[in-house]
DNA sequence: ATAATGACGTGAT
DNA sequence: AATCACGCCATTA
C-alpha cells in the first residue's frame, strides 16, 4: 500500500515533540516534497485527527500560521503552555 | 482529466 | 514594518 504525501505528513508531525516546531517547509522537506511547503497547509487542514499535534507547525517567517479548531490565537496559546514560544 | 483552492515562501513595493 | 504579487504543489471538487 502507498502511503500518500498527507499520511507522511501526518506521520511527521506526530512525531513533533512538546516545545518543537516546525515550519510547513520543513515538513515538507522531510515529507520527501521540498518546496512543497503549502500543500501541508492543505493536508492539516483537512486533517482532523487529534493525534496529529497540527499546533506544532508554524510559517517560515515566524507567524503563527492558521489553525482549523480556533484560528491563529488558539494555536499560540497552545505553543506558550508547551513551551515553545 | 482539468480547474480551483489554500493552515506557505520569498522577493518586490 | 506592512502589503502585494507571484510561484509552488498536493488535495479537492
Amino acid at each position: 500500500m502507498k502511503l500518500s504525501f498527507a499520511d507522511r505528513v501526518r506521520t511527521i508531525v506526530r512525531g513533533i515533540r512538546k516545545g518543537q516546531t516546525m515550519t510547513y517547509g520543513q515538513v515538507a522537506a522531510v515529507a520527501g516534497q521540498p518546496g512543497a511547503a503549502r500543500s501541508v497547509g492543505t493536508v492539516m487542514k483537512n486533517n482532523y485527527d487529534d493525534s496529529v499535534p497540527c499546533h506544532r507547525v508554524v510559517r517560515a517567517d515566524g507567524k503563527i500560521g492558521d489553525y482549523n479548531r480556533g484560528g491563529e490565537a488558539r494555536k499560540r496559546a497552545l505553543l506558550q503552555e508547551e513551551g515553545a514560544l
